[in-house]
DNA sequence: TCATCACATGCGTTTAAGCAGATATATGGG
DNA sequence: CCCATATATCTGCTTAAACGCATGTGATGA
């Protein structure tokens, strides 16, 4: 088991979240897989904009990837440690009263493939036993 | 009426959370006050260094300054903000299964003017929700 | 094989943050 | 006043991250 100082991989985290694009993109993937392509849609910007925050994101271990074809679908990796779990989750519920994150959510629900929904609960499990 | 997008208020927040000896500073004052001098000689860096990053921590809004004399007490400040002080919260309780934190505050207390710590004292802005 | 779609990454520039060391400001005491 | 103490801020340097734009890469389909 690597521990590599908590401090130190908290902090990590938090420049992870320190960026209000990266924080829509976490809301947006909250409970769901999402393809790239609604990112870009959703949010308005640039492709490879997104696709930096997302690489971002996964380097911090907040996420990961699957590839479908020529799609790539991003989602929440739960959190092995029992504190960055609880942050993320408290990061995660804070969205919910938030005007903007709320419009987000419901453009992905509009969008035409937000059907093909992979619903996983950020809630419970912890197992850190899954990769790309 | 200031409003500043909540989004980037709480990227403001992560980006103040975002550095180790920031979070240090925080655990010592979780629940305390603390004197500017006990900082230096707990986490063994310079002064200029835990200034400037107390500096930050006030810019953010986290922390608060009282002068007593010549010396400078910093105390957390109970966040307004329902989302941000959950997870201000989240970030303190953390630091309670974490060695390096202990260990400072277990430093900081036996250090001798830890027993002058004043439990939130005058003044206190919006006392919605108290950490630990 | 080749064109195209969907993403990822490289490049150059700008901005912000980190650090150490030096200096400025405020307070209290002689 | 002047000095020492405690803290804050400035200087100069280095690094990291954000951005737009251009290009590279993997998958699909004709």
């Amino acid at each position: 088991m690597k521990h590599g100082s908590k401090s130190a991989d908290l902090a990590g985290v938090f420049a992870a979240l320190s960026d209000a694009t990266r924080l829509r993109l976490l809301n947006l993937m909250n409970g769901r897989e999402v393809c790239v392509c609604y990112f870009v849609e959703i949010l308005g910007q640039g492709q490879p904009k997104i696709s930096r925050h997302l690489a971002y994101l996964r380097k911090a271990g907040l996420v990961t990837a699957r590839r479908e074809g020529k799609w790539m679908h991003y989602r929440i990796v739960p959190q092995a440690d029992e504190a960055t779990a609880s942050i993320l989750d408290a990061v995660l519920a804070s969205f919910g009263s938030d005007r903007q994150m709320q419009a987000d959510r419901a453009r992905l629900d509009r969008a035409c493939c937000a059907r093909r929904t992979l619903v996983v609960p950020v809630g419970a499990p912890r197992p850190a036993a899954l990769a790309q």
